[in-house]
RNA sequence: GGAGAGGUGGCAGAGUGGUCGAAUGUACCUGACUCGAAAUCAGGCGUAGGUGUAUGCCUACCGUGGGUUCGAAUCCCACCCUCUCCGCCA
């Protein structure tokens, strides 16, 4: 959430910046709302301090004994015209609430302009692309031997979802592993554990909500009939939907990323200077619904309704927050080093950032049968914007709360890893060689082969 | 699932419907005393918002949302959360 101050006094400013990520922002219609609010608000505060006056005198009149009636029927008089006064100041909050939610965070000055992934600024490649004397094979097909298993996924469960067997499962656990060992031993981050279900106020504090439900996993709790049931008749019926309980519970959310939970720690929370920065690791699932994507990543195991990611969070001082992007970037790149993966580091431009974001680089890994650079992390700043809407702050050198700034940033997709390393270290046979730092996790295997 | 207890300031803990934004203790900050510290004494010490050049003034907030009332931390309703006991359970 922006700063509605910073709205109230450099409108034009702001609305130009936000231009540049490609959001049109209404301001004629936030100069209405803005100015409605004040007199609304003032009119508002004027009724109440005379309601709050007059009846301290009833309460002062009444302890000497006196009669009251007069001025009673005086501030009765109030009554109505505060009532009203209070509805509309909080309509127009509300509407003032509605349209901040929805505004995208602005760029940082050093963001370059563009408007889609094509104007992202390239910022280094790291590691020399592999060459081969065969033909490659993409990780579908070397998989298949290997066992990784599509079809079986979506019997289970439906398009989108993969299973890994033997050593595939087993590799898949020592990429998470590795990346957990090496950001908490030598990147000095705690290692969490934390809820993968959140309720609605987290999912709004990191700004999935409420712009963007239709990309989460809702889960109702109690507010509906089970969606399937045997009939009075003996009928078994699916798909079946009660009317909603006339007091349904909140609703959950599968997290989409574990940056939702972890950075949601802070939320409504006022830490000490000194613990700052706050750095936490964990290793989730993350669930996505992937509505709009149809069509795209068909094929593999590049983009799914559920995926396992290490994550890296930040909670940090306003004035250190560019810097600690720059350090935490580098310990996601630590991890592909250490694996011996090519990529490269993209700085998104203007219109390919997320919503939260005020910067972002993407990591991107090299996928030899895709002959192309895929991303496989995404690191940003998020500046005062998601502390905003969570309220998470620190008490600064003057003991004032002030807001904290926010960093995340994948360290990295276990998933899309896994088929970075299948697709670069394959051999002619069909076989995959184990990376030289996975192989204490893999019980010294060094080479997968099929069983 | 059944029965009960409770949610108040950083923490602890009071609060007959009427100067309660809230006693008191503790922590913290400042000052006094001291060579210094401890102890003691005095003062200060919540968050958000509005308004004004300004000392300031005003509004809201006692789990959340409604309601009753001229007036609610206090009364009523619903919900959320925590804890205890019983049952079930990985």
């Amino acid at each position: 959430m922006l700063d509605i101050q910073a709205l109230r006094t450099d409108l034009p400013v702001i609305a130009a910046r936000l231009a540049t990520r490609g959001f049109v922002l209404d301001t004629a219609h936030f100069q209405k709302l803005e100015s409605h609010r004040k007199s609304t608000q003032t009119r508002t505060q004027e009724l109440q301090a005379k309601r709050n006056s007059t009846s301290k005198l009833i309460g002062q009149a009444k302890a000497k004994g006196e009669d009251t009636s007069a001025i009673m029927a005086e501030v009765a008089s109030l009554g109505d015209e505060l009532k009203q006064a209070e509805v509309q100041l909080g309509e127009v909050q509300s509407a003032l609430q509605q349209l901040l939610e929805v505004i995208p965070n602005t760029p940082h000055s050093t963001v370059p302009l563009g408007k889609s992934e094509t104007d992202n600024l390239e910022v280094r490649k790291v590691g020399s692309i592999p060459a081969f004397d065969f033909a490659v094979k993409d990780h579908v097909n070397l998989g298949e031997k290997l066992g990784l298993d599509f079809d079986t996924a979506a019997k289970i469960s439906g398009a989108r979802f993969s299973l890994l067997k033997g050593s595939l499962a087993r590799l898949h656990r020592a990429l998470a592993q590795f990346m957990l060992d090496t950001h908490t031993e030598r990147h000095g981050y705690t290692e969490v554990y934390v809820p993968y279900l959140v309720n609605a106020e987290s999912m709004r504090g990191t700004g999935q909500l409420p712009k963007f439900e239709e990309d989460l996993f809702r889960v109702p709790r109690r507010g509906f009939e089970p969606t399937e049931r045997i009939s009075p008749d003996g009928v078994y019926q699916r798909g079946f939907m009660s009317e909603p309980l006339a007091n349904p519970m909140e609703d959950w959310y599968l997290i989409p990323t574990a940056e939702v939970p972890v950075t949601n720690m802070v939320r409504d929370e006022i830490v000490l200077l000194e613990q700052l920065p706050l750095k936490f690791v964990a290793h989730t699932p993350c669930f996505r619904s992937e509505a709009g994507s149809y069509g795209r990543d068909t094929r593999g195991m590049i983009r799914q309704h559920q995926f396992d990611k290490v994550e890296l969070v930040q909670i940090i001082h306003p004035e250190k927050s560019y810097e600690g992007l720059e350090e935490l970037l580098g310990h996601a790149e630590t991890i592909l080093q250490k694996l011996g993966l090519p990529y490269r580091v993209v700085k998104l431009c203007s219109g390919d950032m997320g919503f939260s974001a005020a910067m972002t680089y993407d990591i991107e890994v090299w996928l030899p049968a895709q002959n192309a650079y895929r991303e496989i992390s995404s690191c940003s700043n998020f500046e005062a914007f998601q502390a905003r809407r969570m309220q998470a702050r620190f008490r600064n050198a003057q003991g004032k709360p002030e807001l904290v700034h926010t960093l995340n940033g994948s360290g990295l997709a276990v998933g899309r890893t896994l088929v970075a390393v299948l697709e670069n270290y394959q051999q002619a046979d069909g076989s995959v060689v184990v990376p030289e730092v996975l192989r204490s996790y893999m019980g010294g295997l060094e080479v997968i082969k099929a069983s």
